[in-house]
DNA sequence: CGAAAACTTGACGTTAACGTCAACGTCAAC
DNA sequence: GTTGACGTTGACGTTAACGTCAAGTTTTCG
């Protein structure tokens, strides 16, 4: 009676399990699927989410902290799920794949121009309260 | 009579040479000054920019790549200009890069990881490929 | 069984970051 | 002296990524 409390191999969630687990709102969940980033299983008229759809949500965070679209994240989503076969789709595959690790080379670039910056200015900064300082210790 | 092309210590742009210079729009860069990321000395009524509102602009273009809004970016280059004395202000602009910095950090963490996977997927990639020419070589 | 809680599908609202268009000023060149 | 290139200020349009109701259905729980 109590068996999904104790075994439960390939656990569903509901829209607003999933919303509480990723901080988000169910309104956003279904506008994912809307953008075709997710597609849950019906049981009836309700979504039931599995691991595979958290996976999905992760990587659209993950895509959004580092700048990406929801339209990018949808593209490295279906690079993650292999779906193919042909050798064609492969070769495509290899080509988005190296494309957008180029990207992401650059923007580690940019990253760390960005931050080699700020250490100037923190550097300059603490320059600064240090003369502060002596000026008060005298 | 040609000094101007030979020497020219400070020279200002007019709008419409910035916006070739950075590929963006008229439209872009007033856009930006009306949200206080620009602003530009006037001669009459035409807007003069200098080689500091270069930096800005040159500054913003990185945000974006690297996902920032306008805001961000704005308070970015207020960190880059001092435009102070203060102890308080130093103070409180040290915190601000301190936490700039750790957000860019972990944006790095992430875009490592993003990395590392679309690595995996390559190497799969690579993997179903050479068993297809395998076959072809029987 | 009956009310509260959760789920559903619309439809319209909102913010950021510009694009687009109109209507007007100005200045050098033909 | 007018034409054409460039500049100016509005004002409204657009897209992405949701927020915010509304109005109805379904599940759950005492």
């Amino acid at each position: 009676m109590f068996w999904h409390t104790i075994f439960m191999p390939h656990k569903t969630h509901t829209i607003s399990e999933l919303a509480r687990a990723f901080d988000i709102t169910t309104r956003t969940i279904r506008f994912y699927e809307e953008k075709g980033l997710l597609n849950p299983q019906r049981v009836g008229q309700q979504r039931r989410y599995t691991d595979a759809d958290r996976v999905r949500l992760t990587l659209i965070q993950r895509g959004k902290r580092i700048g990406m679209s929801l339209q990018e994240s949808q593209a490295i989503i279906e690079m993650y799920d292999p779906a193919q076969g042909n050798v064609e789709q492969l070769e495509r595959l290899l080509d988005n794949v190296s494309e957008r690790k180029q990207q992401l080379h650059a923007q580690m670039q940019d990253l760390k121009q960005m931050l080699t910056e700020l250490d100037d200015v923190e550097k300059r900064c603490q320059q600064a309260l240090n003369i502060v300082n002596k000026k008060e210790d005298n």
